[in-house]
RNA sequence: GGCUCCUUGGUCAAGCGGUCAAGACAUCGCCCUUUCACGGCGGUAACACGGGUUCGAUUCCCGUAGGAGUCACCA
């Protein structure tokens, strides 16, 4: 059996968006399942498009997530270089063959020729003009100078069939094929003949990519044909949609990579939940390390249907990877969000994160949940009515200054003392905890919710600052 | 529009001729509890439709409908 080599070709157009990663993620995870290879090769043909800057992020998004591809323009390998730009000079060579053997002939036709091809909508096929002209003809023109592209020559009767590992055998008629362009007017190759020369030339025989590239596989296996090569394997994905109609893409505004990391995704969780999106294993885990992945990774195990990126399920994902993380892990990744608000250098970190770590789904959620820390507003006196607890805005009148008493009492400002010295007020006083505490709480914060309760907010907020809002609490209840 | 592909709960997704049609997220309820969250327990909820084939179809075949992809000197 010979070595498995399969390739990620993303083309440098300035960021890596989800469907992309997912591709790279099953290549390299079928790779590494079956002890092969992943090549990393950047189809930059079209110099249109390239974004600066943009082969970084490819590189970085990969490495960042544990893609590491054993052959690529940054790592090397012996079948570079890794990069189509460079290999420009190949091209040409690999289409006059073709030309040679009559799959492939010039074409002459100029782009209003063209548009007189159109149908009614709006699409077109060549019409094989070119295809007549003589030998002679043909050197003319090319010695006259004139532009030309090198067209692929389909054959106009019969069928091609070839095996998808996901979808099964697919057939297309040849008739509906067109003589697609293989070497442009500027002399670069189009993707789709590059990507073949490319792909045997670096010895691929496993070809993973989307499902857009299903029924023009028939147009590549005819070039592989043509040259006598041998073909690979195709394994086709289903693609990753916004909602039903629409794919995810970042051009819609839906988040790429860097955008999810940005808003406080981990990139365990991304990855895993990604993996998850048109793949499932037998054994139905969903929580896998990558690891877990790789070992249970299989082609079979591929969904032929597109699936619906759900953030609400990834932000569950990624809420079991921040429960997991030691504390002081969570300090650390949270100590940029905590440094970039007005929660800085005001509180304890260590303490934040024991209040906030497994009530967070997010990263982003942090400062947000936090926020009535350094921001305390006048709120509906009616926050205090709580059936199960019996209490309400009246009784509230009572019960806060016996706590503001109490507290202002207290020596060793920590949560175990000052809860104590709440439940120490609610039984001087003949009250049940929870009227003391929910008054207390609510209070402290004018939220309906929050992470902690009363006496872990009074310990935050410092001795001060607690009979501060203890005092403005009960005065508007007056 | 032609061609190719897809179609199980709101979402992800098992299933590959005989199941009371898994599981997860979400949702709802209960328990735990100093609120919330976590955790535990439980509930609601699906085979797009119509024909076949078969003793028997979610599973196979054919239509219909819906959706996606593709039809470039873009990748």
């Amino acid at each position: 059996m010979k070595e498995l080599r399969t390739r990620f070709a993303p083309s440098p157009t300035g960021y890596l968006h989800i469907g992309g990663l997912r591709t790279a993620l099953y290549s390299y995870l079928y790779a590494k399942k079956m002890g092969g290879k992943l090549i990393l090769r950047i189809e930059d043909t079209d110099q249109g498009r390239y974004v600066e800057g943009a082969v970084d992020i490819i590189y970085r998004t990969l490495r960042e997530t544990g893609i590491m591809y054993d052959e690529g323009p940054d790592v090397g390998g012996d079948y570079g270089p890794y990069i189509q730009s460079e290999r420009k000079n190949e091209y040409l060579k690999y289409a006059k063959q073709l030309v040679e053997s009559g799959h492939a002939y010039y074409c002459f036709c100029t782009e209003e020729r063209l548009q007189t091809l159109l149908d009614e909508n709006g699409t077109r096929k060549y019409d094989k003009h070119c295809l007549s002209l003589s030998k002679e003809e043909v050197q003319r023109r090319l010695d006259a100078g004139e532009k030309y592209v090198i067209r692929q020559n389909m054959p106009t009767e019969g069928s091609t069939t070839y095996h998808d590992e996901v979808y099964g055998d697919i057939t297309v008629e040849n008739s509906e094929l067109e003589d697609q362009v293989l070497i442009k007017s500027d002399g670069m190759p189009t993707y789709n003949f590059a990507n073949v020369i490319d792909d045997h030339l670096m010895a691929i025989n496993c070809v993973m990519r989307g499902i857009e590239y299903l029924s023009s596989t028939p147009k590549y296996n005819l070039l592989y044909d043509a040259f006598g090569w041998e073909k690979p394997m195709y394994v086709h994905m289903p693609p990753i949609m916004k909602d039903a109609q629409h794919k995810l893409s970042k051009r819609n505004g839906d988040a790429s990579y860097e955008d999810l990391v940005k808003k406080g995704f981990l990139k365990d969780a991304i990855v895993n939940y990604i993996a998850l999106l048109g793949w499932s294993p037998k054994d139905d885990s969903e929580k896998m390390s990558f690891e877990e992945l790789k070992e249970k990774f299989s082609i079979e195990g591929i969904n032929k249907s597109p699936s619906i990126f759900d953030p609400v399920k990834l932000a569950w994902l990624n809420s079991l990877y921040i429960k997991e993380m030691p504390e002081q892990d969570f300090v650390e990744y949270a100590r940029p969000w905590l440094d970039n608000s007005p929660l800085k250098g005001r509180f304890d970190y260590n303490k934040l994160a024991k209040l906030i770590q497994s009530r967070v789904e997010t990263f982003g959620e942090i400062v947000p949940k936090l926020s009535f820390l350094y921001q305390y507003e006048k709120f509906d006196n009616a926050l205090y009515f709580n059936k199960k607890q019996k209490t309400d805005a009246e009784f509230a009148k009572q019960v806060l200054p016996k706590v503001a008493e109490k507290f202002a009492a207290v020596q060793q400002w920590d949560n175990e003392t000052l809860y104590n010295a709440l439940l120490e007020t609610a039984q001087e006083n003949g009250w049940k905890n929870g009227q003391v505490l929910w008054p207390a709480r609510i209070a402290l914060s004018g939220l309906e919710a929050t992470p902690g309760g009363a006496s872990e907010i009074a310990s935050l907020l410092g001795k001060e600052e607690t009979l501060r809002r203890l005092a403005v609490a009960t005065e508007n209840l007056q």
